[in-house]
DNA sequence: CCAAAAGTGTTGAGGGTACACCCATGA
DNA sequence: TCATGGGTGTACCCTCAACACTTTTGG
């Protein structure tokens, strides 16, 4: 019997917490319910069986859409899960990824019986390793953050300073000083100003900025460093 | 038809150049030659098609046994390769890993019609897009080196400061100042000095450095952090 | 004027690089 | 005693964290 192939995506989006409407915004992932054996009613990462003629990152978008309606603003592999025991029905090895989808369209973003949001720091019992998987995601995100410039695939086209840094803070859950992530952004020259402000909030008007226009969908991986 | 998953390896190891065999080591891999088409008698990767009941990880240490008769001392997944065109029959994902061997024992390692080492930055055209993949392997390797600890699995149980050194620099391409190589693996304390010395050289005898005891094989992955 | 967030300036600690210098050995 | 690499000390620079301070708006 040959061993099955699986593509599977951990998204993740900024959303607010349905039962505390007033804080801000959470660090969430979708799920969607099994309802077949092994493990039928368990929650579990959108995923499905690869396709023959699609690459496996256009794969995981396809399945990223059809469960959310959404494309990602970021899209890379995580790893290839193949422990012998992993799945409970016959040999399944899934290559996985992980995507940053913008989170004012995550807002209107399908859910339903079986696909619902979760605070991705407190998910149920997942099927499979699920769990497992999400966790090393997480790693992944928040260690990523810190390093390169993704945070902006949380947002949408222009941004302020102070939104790109909420993006940072609740991905990497402590406070960040104003001042100095303005310099360090402003520094990686990954940004740039637009003429625009924000004028209506009881203080100075924030400049709107843009990200640097050459944006790649998907990063890393053997392709652009 | 199912997609097929096979499994290689880019294999690590430092050894003399045969055509220069008074200078240091060079960085090399161990490649084979394919005897079937597509790509027959073309250098490719060792690996093949992954096993029903092996883990990859698994898979990838034992292509790496039959090929070179060696045990990695490191072992990491590199990518799960997938796009639709890169095998030229039918569809394959390869998952790749890639290793480092001990150097001492690799200069004993089998070697035969089929099997050859190159230097890691002079090889011939590979079959497939091999190419590709070991330019990636290359990338990670020089990155891992520059943040991580992973140089001693080139060398044996015990090494003084200055063969570490080498390690950095062959891989690096570039020389590093002792003094301050000395500070930074010593603030790393990832290194135990031992009581002995090596004697014989025309000048201090150098420590014999240990390394520290909680070794992983396969670091990285959703595992140990 | 006041509150609040935008944005600027300044200082000090820590890490890395360059390099001067001493130490221990074999020939 | 000399050459050679082992090993130590130190000054400088650069980045980052902390925080005081000025600016610009709405109320």
């Amino acid at each position: 019997m040959p061993i099955g192939l699986a593509v599977s995506t951990v998204i993740f989006a900024l959303r607010p917490d349905s039962s505390r409407p007033d804080e801000p915004s959470i660090l969430s992932i979708p799920l969607v319910r099994r309802t077949r054996d092994p493990f039928a009613g368990r929650w579990s990462l959108p995923g499905g069986v690869a396709d023959d003629d699609e690459s496996l990152a256009d794969t995981a978008a396809r399945k990223l859409y059809e469960t959310t309606q959404l494309a990602p603003a970021y899209l890379e592999q995580l790893y290839a899960f193949g422990d012998v025991d992993r799945a409970w029905s016959g040999r399944v090895v899934s290559v996985v990824y992980w995507a940053l989808v913008r989170s004012e369209l995550a807002d209107q973003a399908a859910e339903g019986e079986n696909v619902r949001w979760f605070a991705a720091d407190e998910l149920p019992d997942l099927a499979f390793d699920h769990n497992r998987i999400v966790e090393y995601a997480l790693w992944r995100l928040r260690n990523k953050m810190e390093y390169s410039r993704i945070a902006h695939a949380f947002l949408g086209e222009t941004f302020t300073l102070a939104e790109l840094r909420r993006v940072h803070e609740i991905v990497l859950q402590r406070t960040l000083d104003p001042a100095n992530f303005r310099r360090q952004i402003e520094s990686s020259a990954t940004v740039v100003a637009t003429d625009e402000v924000v004028s209506g909030g009881r203080h100075r008007p924030p400049r709107l900025y843009r990200y640097d226009t050459t944006i790649r969908l998907a990063d890393n991986g053997p392709l652009g460093g």
